[in-house]
DNA sequence: TCACTCTTCTAAATG
DNA sequence: AGAAGAGTGA
């Protein structure tokens, strides 16, 4: 093993006391009486920081950490990898693997700040860099780059995002003569999620059309046809979907040669977040380490929210047995985030849950104030509820930024964002409806696609029918002349388009050509592209303003990335989160309330958290209240959320909802109940509280809890016979 | 072959 | 509310 850059390390330590931020509690303190850099973890961290430390590599036995929310599980996998590094390992070979690109920058700050206080470095001293940490996607495609050529892809591969897979399948499924078959074939979306989870889940076919899409088994010969269609497609466009990234990894090393070649790149493999993995990065992993030698996961499979995605709460209660030697597993109960109040009520709510790694969550942080179930009249209402009392947090002291509002589906905040935009109150959504999924985006990003891999199909086919006057046909035929043609770019030109296209034909295929030209520099090409799509963007969009600013922007955003391959890799593995009407730059560096779906407020935390719509209907979400199995994680997900929360949590349930689709009969407002994971039995947990409408009672006053108990109670007592 | 309108169907979370 | 397919006129 490779010790020079530790060393190297500890010969720039300068006695300076750290900077560098204690998380749990007194860390520099703790540490300078005792002399121990790790004084500061408790004693199941330091287990699993300490965990085989100075053995032989290949004495070395995995470990699993089950850690529950808020118990320091990042902080304990970042010392972990500080401990591995300051007795040798080399960051080159240490392989890191997260759930988001967030994640990842988040890990490599923390092990610099350990490093750096246990080094007890100068706050000038560059902590080591970890090069090989990102999400298995990402890893994926570093190393598909890496051996492209060994294992049959072309160099130049580009990706498809889930939209461009949507319409490939589209596309083939119409070929086929599927779109118009007597009964309804499933839509491109469904076909996509179906495949999808037959690569993730590695069942068969039919298996996976029997356990989650038994509607659509009816198709399963047609499926599989459109299945091997759309590989070969796949292929002679050169192009990979985001399954493939990690498929192509896993067949890779199911090559003994080449799972030797990558096995032997890294010393050690953590992973974070391993109840949201499923059972294709599991085998990954596997092959990768078939002895599990160096080999961390880190998870709790009470906060496993990713099933729809192939995520299986199996691979990390399988863990233990998954290699040929057994797993050390050690288990962090301790909570340092939330007060025992709201830990109370999460535990009450996850104690419904029928399969797990029993855990109950512990704090000493005491509080006398319980979480907050709130009774509103409409989502109006909870919208200025939630503003208001946002409001008064701040005025408490409370920055917006140490504040966030959660929600099960994007659209849920549809109603607060406007109430926010009123009152000026800045803020940033994360998850739901992506940047990159607005048709200008995507249509300046094919542009880009097209001109890395002529091959890219989808892409030329949204690019080509951007030119007015073509339209499907002409683009097939464009198409094809491109794909047989010794140059692409002389096939665009030497096509004969109708005549009275030809100019708007002329320009495009001169853009084409200075993209594609050899010499040219990033970003010019992306110049050229931008400059021939805006005028475009006028006669296809009412909205050009509000569009151009996008593209504006997006282009500033691509011009910081080191080639075209870089950017184009980047952005579809890891899009902005919040849509640039939102977000617009300045915002950044202001305080601002945080937006947040459930699913992306994971491994986050907030002094207050606000939780909308706590019902029926929204959480469980309708449309997951199909089997126990979906109910069980919907459950898992309000206790995520619930755990968010340090101090304050408001959980708000909206009686009335405002219906868009109208029934044959029904009515505009539909009646919401609270949602079923909060039963009676745990209401004692919950400090109860109803707003009346300002319509109501004039002033919008929140009526005291204690004045309606005491109402209530007049009201029970009166029918008393004692 | 394209561009437009009309009708019917579906509807989430994300790398 | 928006997508996808069907139908129609230029």
């Amino acid at each position: 093993m490779d010790s020079t850059l530790a060393a190297d390390i500890i010969t720039s330590v300068t006695p300076v006391t750290t900077a560098a931020g204690a998380t749990a509690g007194d860390a520099s303190t703790a540490q300078e009486k005792s002399g121990d850099p790790f004084a500061a973890l408790n004693p199941e961290q330091r287990q699993a920081v300490d965990h085989d430390i100075g053995k032989a590599l290949s004495q070395q036995q995995p470990l699993l950490i089950v850690a529950g929310a808020g118990s320091g599980k990042t902080n304990t996998l970042a010392h972990r990898v500080a401990n591995l590094i300051l007795n040798g390992a080399d960051p080159q070979r240490i392989l890191l693997l997260t759930f988001s690109r967030r994640a990842a920058s988040d890990m490599g700050r923390r092990v610099g700040q350990v490093m750096q206080r246990v080094l007890k470095l100068g706050a000038t001293a560059a902590p080591p860099g970890l090069p090989w940490s990102g999400t298995f996607h990402s890893i994926g495609a570093r190393l598909l780059r890496d051996y492209a050529v060994q294992i049959g892809l072309e160099e130049n591969f580009t990706i498809n995002d889930r939209g461009d897979s949507e319409d490939l399948l589209g596309l083939l499924r119409h070929e086929m003569a599927l779109s118009s078959t007597e009964k309804r074939f499933p839509l491109k979306g469904t076909c996509l999620a179906i495949y999808s989870r037959v690569v993730n889940s590695r069942d068969d076919l039919s298996t996976v059309l029997n356990k989650q899409f038994p509607w659509c088994r009816e198709w399963e010969k047609e499926l599989g046809e459109l299945f091997e269609r759309y590989v070969d497609a796949k292929q002679e466009q050169h192009v990979v979907d985001y399954d493939d990234l990690l498929l192509f990894w896993a067949e890779m090393l199911s090559d003994a040669e080449l799972a030797q070649l990558l096995g032997a790149r890294f010393d050690y493999v953590l992973v974070d977040e391993y109840q949201d993995t499923n059972r294709l990065q599991a085998d990954i992993l596997r092959r990768l380490k078939p002895d599990g030698a160096g080999v961390t996961a880190v998870g709790d499979d009470a906060q496993s929210i990713y099933s729809f995605r192939g995520a299986t709460v199996r691979n990390i209660l399988d863990f233990p047995q998954q290699f040929s030697r057994p797993a050390r597993l050690v288990t962090l109960e301790r909570n340092y985030r939330s007060t025992q109040p709201i830990l109370a009520a999460s535990n009450a709510v996850i104690e419904q849950a029928m399969e797990r790694h029993t855990k109950t969550l512990w704090s000493d942080k005491v509080s006398s104030q319980k979480p907050q179930l709130i009774l509103i009249p409409d989502e109006v209402e909870q919208a200025r509820w939630v503003a208001n009392r946002v409001l008064e947090h701040r005025e408490a002291g409370m920055t917006l930024k140490s504040q966030a509002v959660l929600f099960r589906t994007s659209s849920h905040s549809a109603a607060l964002e406007l109430e926010l935009i009123r009152r000026n109150i800045p803020f940033v959504k994360f998850g739901g409806l992506k940047f990159l999924e607005s048709t200008h985006i995507k249509d300046l990003l094919a542009l880009l696609r097209l001109a890395h891999n002529p091959n890219g199909r989808m892409a030329g086919f949204r690019v080509l029918q951007l030119i007015p006057g073509v339209g499907p046909a002409t683009a097939r035929k464009v198409l094809d002349q491109m794909a047989i043609a010794g140059d692409p770019v002389d096939a665009l030109q030497n096509f004969t388009p109708p005549a009275n296209i030809a100019l708007e034909w002329q320009a495009f295929a001169d853009t084409y050509d200075l993209m594609r030209r050899a010499g040219r520099q990033w970003p010019t090409d992306l110049n050229a592209a931008r400059d021939w799509y805006l005028p475009q963007l006028e006669h296809k969009y009412e909205d050009p303003v509000a569009r151009s600013a996008d593209i504006e922007q997006l282009t500033q955003l691509a011009a910081g990335y080191a080639s075209r391959e870089k950017f184009l890799t980047e952005i579809t593995l890891d899009p902005p989160e919040a849509s640039s009407d939102f977000a617009a730059p300045p915002y950044r560096d202001e305080d601002y309330l945080t937006l947040s779906t459930i699913h992306s407020a994971k491994g986050q935390e907030w002094r207050s958290v606000h939780l909308l719509n706590a019902v029926d209907g929204c959480l469980p979400s309708d449309l997951a209240s199909g089997n126990e199995a979906e109910l069980a994680e919907e459950r898992r997900l309000l206790y995520v959320a619930m755990t968010r929360a340090k101090e304050h949590l408001h959980i708000i349930t909206p009686q009335r909802f405002y219906v868009t689709q109208q029934t044959p009969q029904g009515d505009r407002y539909m009646t919401a109940i609270r949602t079923r994971f909060i039963t009676p039995r745990m209401l004692p947990h919950f400090e109860h509280s109803t707003w009346v409408s300002a319509e109501q009672n004039g002033s919008g006053t929140p009526v005291p809890d204690s004045v309606k108990m005491l109402v209530r109670q007049r009201a029970k007592n009166a029918w008393k016979k004692n």
